[in-house]
RNA sequence: GCAGCCGUGGCGGAAUUGGCAGACGCACCAGACUUAGGAUCUGGCGCCUUCGGGUGUGGGAGUUCGACUCUCCCCGGCUGUACCA
């Protein structure tokens, strides 16, 4: 027998179905613009449609926004809130392979498979908006998106250091690259040279930085953009070459004030200078070294950190303060992928300098007072010394002295540096969007007519690439190759998008699915306008919600859309741990199945344990006894209205008991704010408290007991609606109006007063909540312990906090 | 190392313009109903206690009539990032 038999419950299983064919046969919740009302736009992350089905972390931010979208429908809004499915990327690519199975065919049946569970939650999507990324209809405006940029100078292609990873057989974006290993499938990668579309991200750094100040998101994903945009203040810096008149060192620096400190330089090893600059004689350690610094992933360059190793050029660079001759070396402390892959090294204030000229026995030299140099470099702030015109100065003031007197002598200026790296934008896969560029015989680079789009992806017999750093789509010669008007062969792009791409602006979509002009029907996109509230899982912090935001603000610069940023307010629901405690894992068996709960239990305990289990977004472990304790809860609201002969309770009436009426209003109010400030699980307690008051009241009264159903169907709707049929009520319940309450009846009569003296509470005091302060005080007095703590004693202090406390300090 | 978040009963968690610590739920204990209880209802439930009370929110100090809440130092955990010049 199972639980759910065990423990008598209420019919969840015929309820659930019956109401969601309701929904859906009705299209209770299907919107449209209607100037009349304010809109309110709430959306989900849309999933991948992976083969395993939806898990229990799904449903607790789609419960969440699900909420909050029945919330403002009730509170008269006109709420948009859509579903779709992100459906393009690599594990039905893989799957692909290894079956030969179509990854169209698999995508298909996964989509079917994951709707079948989202509507089984009672979600109140529209589901006539809903998107797909791999439909051409979609994909066509990813396409054309792309050639906006393009026409915007916004996309090059070019040979870079890139991540490339041997077992999914791709490139990689720096985004994708988690300490050394894929994001997806955790493969090491490794860096290689290669000629690859780029999108110039960097162009929107500013924007991107500044953009975040205004946005309502958790502050630690503001900080993690901050941190991967990485915007940096300083000077660059050119070096001449001794023996080398035509060629320069440039470096970028944050303390220009050291200058005078900088003793030796360092070179990248992939830097490019390097196979130029270097004498025949150090020649065969340099190439050497290079070499062993390129098989290396970034993981063994992270893991061996703190070594330093390094090659001597034989080379010289001028420091342009004094032209001194200080040598150039090559070491891998120096990344190709941050400034200009070059450094001047300055030893006594830089510590890693420091250990590399102590390892090499490198020259050093302290220019500012302060510190150790013999212990550590020095990094703080102090007077400059052995530095001519900056002697005496401090840092901030030497830095401003410096890059006048840099620009002067034109050989460096003030410059602003940034970690963030043009976004890498081809991929050597089957299963994404074909970019839409050709080439002829010569390489030069042809857009698709956007007439012509959407570029549909080819049908191939095999999944297999075509060799390294060839995507599959190089094997189909005849969808490469083709002839144009003027007879000359063209050759198409073969790579294609990332999953990012259509992943960038489906937000948009939803506004106008089916509209086939552009990519968003105009007067669609100004009713709805940004998405107001936007939940989904913290993981995507820099990856789809920075690219978001780039292409976002691209499309407003084209006048495609009215506000510069798509998603005002963010939330990212915490994980669902396992029993354990641990992250859920097939490896673990610590995996919870939403179908199997579902069956015992009934989707509204589902929706309403997730949300009751703690703070949305912080990680919690699930709990098999606490998820009982919500469906008793559901059982127990149940039976105050169902009695055993399937009737309304005879206790629901028309009259009021004083008690419960107290209590129904602060529930009310608290549910109320409580949804407002997205705290569900206290929302949850406060419903809790009202029903146990129900159980102890004598009447129910009918009209609060009307309003008690709006309020529970928001976070249990099938239980919600079977409740409002059988009271009668013949309103549709998701757009009846939100209950209001009474401030004052939301209060007590009487406040029982703790009374504190010297810091300890020894006895309380019933008054009227109406009692102000000098009444306070004489009740005080009159109390019947008040004379027996006070005699004898000088009463130092009284503070009455009125609806609070009254604290004595006695002496 | 750096940044952000967090530390409260046996467990999940309440309480923040500073005002009764432990709401609500789980687990547990007792009672009722019962052939039975893994259903339901009622009550209890931080720790110590000589039953007066004492003590208690990771540890230590401070501000205050009053600190889970504010300030400083330390310890522990989670997440992100990592030679970023």
């Amino acid at each position: 027998m199972s639980d759910a038999a065990k423990t008598r419950s209420y019919p969840f299983a015929e309820i659930e179905p019956k109401w969601q064919k309701f929904w859906e046969e009705e299209q209770i919740f299907k919107s449209t613009e209607d100037p009349a009302k304010p809109k309110y736009y709430i959306l989900d992350m849309f999933p991948y449609p992976s083969g395993n089905g939806l898990h229990v972390g799904h449903p607790e931010g789609y419960t969440a926004s699900d909420i909050l979208a029945r919330y403002r429908r009730m509170k008269g809004y006109n709420v948009l809130h859509p579903i779709g499915f992100d459906a393009f990327g690599l594990p039905a690519e893989t799957y692909a392979l290894q079956t030969g199975t179509h990854p169209r065919i698999t995508t298909e049946k996964n989509i079917r498979n994951f709707t079948r569970q989202l509507k089984m939650f009672g979600f109140s999507y529209d589901w006539s908006r809903v998107v797909n990324t791999t439909d051409p209809e979609y994909y066509r405006w990813t396409q054309w998106i792309f050639l906006q940029l393009y026409k915007q100078g916004l996309v090059y292609e070019a040979e870079t250091p890139v991540w490339w990873c041997e077992d999914l057989k791709s490139v990689l974006a720096n985004e994708e690259v988690v300490n050394g290993r894929s994001e997806r499938g955790d493969y090491p990668v490794k860096r290689i040279m290669l000629k690859q579309w780029m999108l110039k991200i960097t162009a929107y750094a500013d924007r991107l930085l500044e953009g975040l100040d205004k946005l309502d998101w958790p502050e630690s994903i503001k900080e993690m953009q901050r941190n991967w945009i990485g915007r940096s203040e300083g000077a660059k810096i050119c070096f001449a070459l001794d023996e080398h008149n035509d060629r320069f060192i440039e470096v970028f620096t944050t303390r220009s004030d050291t200058l005078f400190g900088a003793t030796y330089m360092v070179l990248a090893p992939e830097h490019p200078l390097v196979k130029r600059i270097t004498v025949p004689e150090r020649r065969k350690a340099v190439d050497e070294y290079c070499e062993k610094a390129a098989l290396k992933s970034d993981l063994d360059r992270t893991e061996l950190s703190k070594e330093k190793t390094g090659v001597f050029t034989g080379a010289y660079a001028l420091n342009p303060v004094n032209g001194k001759k200080i040598p150039v070396w090559i070491a891998d402390y120096v990344l190709i992928s941050y400034g200009t892959g070059a450094i001047m090294a300055v030893p006594g204030h830089d510590q890693r300098d420091w250990e590399f000229a102590k390892a090499f026995g490198l020259e050093i030299i302290p220019v500012l007072e302060g510190g150790n140099i013999r212990e550590s470099a020095f990094e703080g702030d102090g007077l400059h010394i052995n530095s001519a015109f900056l002697d005496g100065l401090s840092k901030d003031d030497a830095i401003r002295k410096m890059n006048t007197w840099l620009k002067d002598q034109g050989c460096g200026e003030r410059t602003i540096n940034y970690k963030l790296r043009d976004w890498l934008f081809s991929r050597q896969r089957y299963w994404g969007e074909p970019i839409p560029l050709y080439k002829d015989a010569d390489g030069n680079v042809y857009a698709i007519n956007e007439e012509k789009l959407p570029l549909l992806l080819p049908e191939v017999d095999k999944f297999e690439p075509a060799g390294a750093g060839q995507s599959p789509l190089a094997n189909i010669r005849d969808w490469v190759e083709f002839k144009g008007k003027d007879g000359k062969t063209y050759y198409r792009e073969t790579h294609t998008m990332p999953q990012w791409a259509g992943s960038n602006w489906y937000y948009l979509r939803y506004m106008s699915p089916d509209y086939d002009k552009a990519l968003v029907y105009s007067a669609a996109e100004r009713y709805w306008g940004q998405v107001d509230f936007y939940i989904g899982g913290a993981e995507h912090a820099v990856l789809h919600l920075l690219y978001a935001r780039f292409w976002h603000k691209v499309l407003y610069d084209l006048g495609v859309v009215s506000h510069d940023e798509p998603f005002q307010k963010l939330l990212n629901q915490g994980l669902i741990l396992g029993t354990d405690g641990e992250k859920m894992s097939k490896s673990r068996g610590n995996v919870v199945n939403p179908d199997e709960v579902i069956k015992e239990y009934g989707a509204d305990s589902l929706r309403m344990y997730e949300m009751f289990m703690g703070p949305i977004d912080r990680a919690k472990p699930w709990s098999t006894e606490g998820l009982g304790g919500i469906h008793r809860f559901l059982n127990r609201i149940w039976r105050i209205y169902v009695d055993e002969n399937e009737e309304i309770n005879p206790q629901i009436c028309n009259k009021l008991d004083n008690t419960l009426e107290i209590s129904f209003h602060k529930m009310v109010k608290t549910v109320t704010e409580h949804i407002e400030q997205v705290r569900f699980n206290t929302a949850i307690s406060q419903m809790m408290i009202f029903i146990n008051d129900c159980y102890k009241a004598e009447f129910l009264y009918r009209p609060h007991m009307l309003d008690f159903i709006k309020i529970l169907s928001v976070f249990a709707p099938h239980i919600g609606e079977e409740l409002w049929q059988r009271m009668g009520s013949k309103d549709v319940l998701s757009y009846s109006a939100w209950p209001l309450y009474d401030p004052e009846k939301a209060k007590d009569e009487m406040i029982e007063y703790p009374v504190q003296i010297n810091g300890k509470v020894r006895f309380k005091i019933n008054i009227s909540s109406e009692a102000v302060e000098t009444d306070i005080r004489e009740a005080l007095k009159d109390h019947e312990k008040y004379a027996f703590y006070t005699e004898g004693k000088q009463i130092l202090k009284c503070i009455v906090i009125p609806r609070k406390i009254i604290t004595l300090v006695l002496k």
